[in-house]
RNA sequence: GUCUCCUUCGUCUAGUGGUUAGGACACCGGGUUUUCAUCCCGGCAACAGGGGUUCGACUCCCCUAGGAGAUGCCA
């Protein structure tokens, strides 16, 4: 039974790399028929924060990425919080101090600065009590200083693990961390303890982590033996970085998850791009579904190597995933960035839900981003302002517009009651007649309806507008056009 | 500094000893089109460098260079 979890701390909010990592163990469990749980790692209190504990099940909630065990759907390896499970890893770090195999220690944070700087940036614990005489321990532990329990690398041999990205790793132990704490002073375990403690009384089947974790995995391996464990199998994904090569931060723009559904992304799109981050199928799929992901994501094409993130690719799929979408879920979707940016009431009436859900055929194929939609369509909600300039076809001057929009006005009227094919045929009729282009004689329309020379296809536009109001649009623009001159 | 990992077009990648090194995004050009966008066609563009092994290396080995990660009572 294949048995993966997803273990944010919530010390921050969710960010590509996280998601990314969750995604994949997420896939990896569907499509072994296997479990994917939520283990919510809170050991560091300094660092805990209540919105990012939050963060974790909105983020997820968007993606439509559900886990089968965790804290909010309950399971029969809870708790699955780690600050609920405290006597767990008191109790199993005792047991390896009374094995052997960990010890307490007495140093102040001090001490332990200014080692680390003594080491000239070698890093390195002096292990001080590691082989203290009981004697002198006891003057410590009498004299009431918080202890922590460090856990006994071995001073020689070496360590190994197979992964199943990387493939055979090997580490000199004297090269491994020195002594690593595995029980803070507070009473709380580190990430060690903790993960390799919970990983193993969870079942976990493969760990499935970002590469920072690479480094401390002799150490989680040395303590699978020390309890007698079977280590899990070992499959550390490959970073994603930003465009300078270096790990993803605030600096590379959108890093925050739930930013990407501010700013109008879909989560399809989304979750597309990032399986692609590092893993293929072959040499030609790029689109994938979540639901046919849950069938083909395997780990034999996991690649090694970071991976820029790459912006670009995802607005090509976020736009493709936005002309895939069915014409009502888009409206849908559409309806809360209009809102935000005031064009409708929240809650909208029935008429600005008409009008969106109208608009959509006009706009869909021209989004890139839901949040593309208010600039363009708001002329459909308000007047536009814009520079009589604009109406001005190349080649032509203002007088020569004026007259071909004279000329034109009254077949603006009666657009709504026809079809496209009809009104392209009037207009170039129209065109031909003036012995004009027919970009001409709609370029000035289209400025005067949209208030831009980038707009809706105009005869659609205009239909929705309504007759009324385009004409009174033409014509007021006409005026602006004469009086300007 | 030390340890570990990584290295195919600008980017994501396919490729597992013999290929014109394939695809996608981006970019450039052309076509369709009432603007924009979509769509269609075409183009540019890569095996980090050096040694081996081999009849033959992008593919295997070694070295170098570059990059990254780790080096916490953070995860």
């Amino acid at each position: 039974m294949v048995r993966v979890r997803y273990a944010p701390s919530p010390t921050g909010l969710q960010h590509i790399g996280s998601v990314r990592t969750a995604l994949f163990a997420y896939l990896y469990a569907r499509s072994q028929a296997g479990v994917f749980l939520l283990r919510i790692e809170d050991t560091d209190r300094e660092r805990y924060d209540e919105a990012s504990l939050q963060d974790i099940y909105d983020t997820f909630g968007w993606l439509g990425l559900r886990w089968d065990e965790g804290p909010d759907v309950g399971g029969a390896y809870g708790p699955y919080v780690q600050s609920e499970r405290l006597d767990i890893y008191r109790r199993h770090a005792a047991r390896l101090v009374d094995a052997g195999f960990a010890y307490y220690a007495y140093d102040s944070a001090q001490e332990l600065a200014a080692q680390r700087e003594a080491s000239d940036g070698k890093g390195g614990y002096d292990r001080r009590f590691r082989d203290m005489p009981e004697e002198q321990l006891a003057s410590y532990r009498d004299s009431g200083v918080p202890a922590v329990i460090r856990f006994k690398t071995p001073l020689d041999g070496s360590t190994r693990f197979d992964d199943v990205v990387l493939g055979q790793l090997s580490w000199k132990n004297e090269d491994l961390p020195a002594d690593p704490v595995l029980m803070k002073s507070d009473g709380f375990p580190t990430y060690h303890l903790a993960a390799v403690v919970d990983d193993h009384l969870m079942e976990i089947s493969h760990i499935m982590r970002g590469p920072e974790w690479v480094p401390s995995t002799p150490v989680h391996v040395l303590l699978y033996e020390a309890f007698g464990w079977e280590p899990p199998v070992f499959c550390h994904l490959p970073l994603v970085v930003g465009e300078d090569g270096k790990k993803l931060s605030k600096r590379h723009g959108a890093t925050r998850v739930l930013e990407f559904r501010e700013r109008g992304y879909l989560p399809e799109a989304l979750i597309n791009y990032l399986v692609r981050v590092g893993w293929s199928y072959d040499d030609k799929q790029e689109i994938f579904s979540l639901e046919e992901l849950e069938r083909i994501f395997l780990l034999d094409r996991i690649n090694k190597a970071p991976a820029v993130f790459d912006y670009q690719k995802l607005e090509w799929l976020n736009g493709y995933y936005i002309r895939e979408c069915a014409a009502d879920s888009l409206a849908q979707a559409l309806l809360p960035f209009m809102q935000r940016s005031g064009l409708i009431a929240d809650p909208p009436d029935e008429a600005d839900i008409r009008t969106v859900r109208d608009a959509v055929p006009l706009i869909q194929e021209r989004l890139k981003y839901l949040a593309d939609a208010p600039g363009l369509i708001r002329f459909l909600f308000e007047e536009p302002d814009f520079d009589p300039e604009e109406m001005v076809p190349k080649k032509l001057d203002r007088g020569e517009t004026a007259a071909l929009l004279e000329a034109v006005l009254p077949l603006v009227a009666q657009i709504p009651d026809a079809t496209d094919e009809e009104n392209e045929e009037r207009f170039r009729a129209k065109a031909a007649a003036l012995e004009t282009r027919l970009g001409n004689l709609l370029m000035p329309i289209r400025v005067a309806i949209t208030g831009s020379r980038v707009s809706p296809p105009l005869f659609g536009s205009i239909r929705l507008l309504g007759a009324d109001s385009s004409v009174r649009r033409v014509q007021k623009a006409l005026q602006r056009l004469k009086e300007s001159r």
